[in-house]
DNA sequence: GTCTATATCTAGATAGAC
DNA sequence: GTCTATCTAGATATAGAC
């Protein structure tokens, strides 16, 4: 998202924005503002404020793609599983503001909310795969039943880790630590349900992972 | 909460409406209009909106406090903590509002962000206390690391079970299914460090509790 | 305590000149 | 494509009569 022209320009600009101060809290004509074009200029470009969100939303979905997609035979070290949980993390600070509000910005952007709605079912059906993979390869033993939970918690704390951080203190997530110890604290919901020696590995790696960032 | 005075009416109906749409989605002259009453009769009531969640955060402070209690000394069984859980969730759901927009209600009312920081720590620290408790009855396995990682997880479930389910298209909670499968998701954090049978025993508490609820 | 009327402000959005 | 000017709507909040 260079500055090529000014459709790129506002939509970056928005989305500095938007991370910061929170999606409600800006007003179109705080964006010109801040990217130097006058209001007029902005409705140009886009019809209201909701497009340049849901604009935003397809960017995301772009650099969300690629970290969904798996193949279901190859399995994956712990050192996978991590990497790809970290870049999904970053990815979603990136666009923290789709986070942050996760309540009212959905109920008040249909189209959002449906979008949003599709990402989690995919990212839904992907732990499931994977979880599913790692129990059929013997290194996991869990149930149906228990998997579902699994799921359905990693899911919790990758939706909501944001808002989650904002509360105790950590607005803007300039400090690396706050992504790492969600990553870790994600990591930790699987572990239990890891054969030895992968929960000791994953549970290491989640360790060396959280102090080496914190030092 | 009964219709006393004019006050309590504005509370009560705010309450209901802020929960139905979002704190920030509704304005005074919404409430007064629902209330039945002048905007200027709120204003001589209330100094702002803010005002209005802040003194309803203190009544829903009133309704968690006995919640957050326990003697350190007494042996919790299963039932009883699952009552508790319930208890606890069926208290935030009454005033949703102050969990739907963790993001950015608390990043413009500093006073609300101050008090409900303070609620968490408080949160932490009974469950912190309870984990510890079990662990020396015997009734847990779990390192002091390990601790700490299961009380962030379950205090992320506790704080984000609402939005999760707003964007799960779940706006209203009405359903009852809702609820119990968020104390159900909670619990089974805790399962996998419990000894047996204290283990089996409360997934069966979850399952049967899911099961009674959905039929 | 309660109402009506109103002041003030800000936001979203559009029209028309350049 | 971009700007200036402007319209409209809705929100917070206050003043003053009753």
């Amino acid at each position: 998202m260079v500055r090529r022209d000014t459709r790129s320009l506002i939509l970056t600009t928005s989305l500095g924005l938007f991370n910061e101060l929170g999606e409600p809290n800006v007003s179109t004509n705080h964006i010109a503002d801040a990217a130097d074009i006058s209001p007029g200029n902005l409705y140009y470009h886009f019809r209201s404020r909701e497009d340049i969100a849901l604009e935003l939303f397809k960017l995301f979905l772009i650099r969300m793609q690629p970290l969904l997609e798996f193949e279901d035979g190859n399995r994956p070290s712990a050192e996978e599983l991590w990497l790809r949980l970290h870049l999904v993390f970053e990815t979603m600070g990136q666009f923290r503001f789709l986070y942050r509000n996760l309540g009212d910005l959905y109920a008040r952007i249909p189209n959002l909310r449906r979008a949003f709605h599709g990402l989690l079912a995919r990212q839904r059906a992907t732990l499931t795969r994977l979880i599913s993979g790692l129990r059929r390869q013997g290194v996991m033993t869990i149930s149906d039943a228990q998997r579902e939970v699994l799921v359905d918690n990693m899911l919790l704390a990758m939706t909501c880790w944001i808002p989650f951080a904002q509360i105790q203190d950590h607005p803007g997530l300039e400090d690396g630590t706050v992504l790492s110890s969600a990553v870790s604290r994600t990591l930790h919901l699987v572990i239990p349900y890891l054969r030895e020696p992968e929960a000791s590995a994953v549970g290491a790696l989640a360790e060396s992972y959280l102090k080496k960032r914190a030092g």
